[in-house]
DNA sequence: CACGGATCCTGATGGC
DNA sequence: TGCCATCAGGATCCGT
C-alpha cells in the first residue's frame, strides 16, 4: 500500500504530536513480518524524541534505542491523543504514550515492527543497510543516479522497484515517473541515456514530492492519521487505466506485468 | 553478483 | 448465494 509519499505524510501527522512522550504500555497483536523478539517491557518508560523516515521505513528514536516501522502492502498508522478503542482482529501494535496511543493496523501483515538499540545495531542495519538514496534529499544526485541505472541490466521499472538506486518508488510511482519520462518500462536501465536519465531523475522528484503535497495517494485504501483520505488517484496518468486514453495522447493505456507486478504505459508517450 | 520467480497473509472482486 | 481464481501500493529468500 504505502509508498513514500504515504509513509512521509503518515509521519507529519503524529512525529510532532509523539515527540518527548513517554511509552506507558505496548500491546501485541498477532505476528508482523519480522516477530523479532520484541520485549514490551523493555519499551516501558523510554521516552520518544523524534520520528524520521528512512524509504519506506519509519524510524521512532527513543531516549535509548529505536524502533522502525514499516507498513507493508496494507499497514496504516493512526495516532490518537484521547485513548484507543478495542483492537480489531487487524490492530496488531499499539504504541500508549503520556502524549496519546499509535496503533499500526495491517490486515495483510506484512509490515512490521522491530526493535534496535542502535542504528548501526544488526537488526537496523538489516533492513536499512542496503537502501539506496533518498529522492526528496540533496543527497539524489543525478550522476550518481544515471551510474546507478548504468551498471542494472533489468528492466527499469524494476530497478526503480528494487529500492537500491533510489528509495520510495513503489508499484505506482514507478508507472507514473516513466511516463512522465517518457519511458517505456520495459527498457533496460542499463541503455538509458544521459538526457533521458536526466528526465527520469526529476520525474520521480516531481512524482513523489507532488504526492506528498497532496497527502499520498488512495487509490486502494490509504489514510493519514487524521483517517483522511488523500487524493493522488484523480491526477494518475497511467496506474490502474489500462484501455482508457491516455491524457496526453489519447492512445489507449496498456497494462503488461513485470516480476509478477502489473505495469501501466502509454505506447505512444513512452519510447523504448 | 544480478536476475527471475516463489513466497508470506488477508480481503476484494469478478466469472460461473 | 456459493465457490474458485486472480489480484492487491512490499520486500525477502532461493535457485540459476
Amino acid at each position: 500500500m504505502p509508498e513514500l509519499p504515504e509513509v512521509e505524510v503518515t509521519r507529519l501527522g503524529f512525529a510532532d504530536r509523539i515527540a518527548g512522550a513517554r511509552i506507558e504500555a505496548v500491546r501485541l497483536g498477532k505476528p508482523l513480518r519480522w516477530p523479532l523478539g520484541l520485549d514490551p517491557l523493555l519499551l516501558v518508560g523510554r521516552t520518544v524524541a523524534s520520528v524520521r523516515r528512512r524509504g519506506k521505513y519509519l524510524l521512532l528514536d527513543m531516549d535509548r534505542g529505536l524502533l522502525l516501522l514499516h507498513l507493508g502492502m496494507s499497514g496504516s498508522l493512526g495516532f490518537n491523543s484521547l485513548g484507543l478503542p478495542e483492537p480489531g482482529s487487524h490492530d496488531h501494535f499499539d504504541l500508549v504514550t503520556s502524549r496519546g496511543s499509535l496503533r499500526l493496523n495491517d490486515p495483510r501483515r506484512f509490515g512490521a515492527v522491530v526493535y534496535a538499540d542502535a542504528e548501526t545495531a544488526p537488526e537496523a542495519v538489516k533492513l536499512l543497510g542496503r537502501l539506496g538514496v533518498e529522492p526528496l534529499s540533496e543527497g539524489f544526485l543525478l550522476d550518481a543516479f544515471h551510474a546507478g541505472l548504468k551498471r542494472r541490466k533489468a528492466p527499469v521499472k524494476q530497478v526503480l522497484l528494487a529500492g537500491d538506486v533510489v528509495v520510495g518508488v513503489g508499484n505506482i510511482y514507478a508507472s507514473e515517473a516513466l511516463f512522465m519520462a517518457g519511458i517505456r518500462p520495459t527498457l533496460s536501465a542499463a541503455r538509458i541515456s544521459r538526457p533521458r536519465a536526466a528526465r527520469l531523475f526529476e520525474a520521480v522528484r516531481e512524482v513523489l514530492a507532488l504526492a506528498v503535497r497532496k497527502g499520498g495517494s488512495t487509490l486502494r485504501d490509504f489514510s493519514n492519521t487524521e483517517g483522511q483520505s488523500g487524493h493522488f488517484q484523480l491526477e494518475a496518468m497511467v496506474y490502474g487505466r489500462q484501455g482508457q486514453p491516455c491524457r496526453v495522447c489519447g492512445t489507449p493505456i496498456r497494462q503488461i506485468r513485470q516480476g509478477q507486478r502489473a505495469t501501466f504505459f502509454c505506447p505512444s508517450c513512452q519510447k523504448a
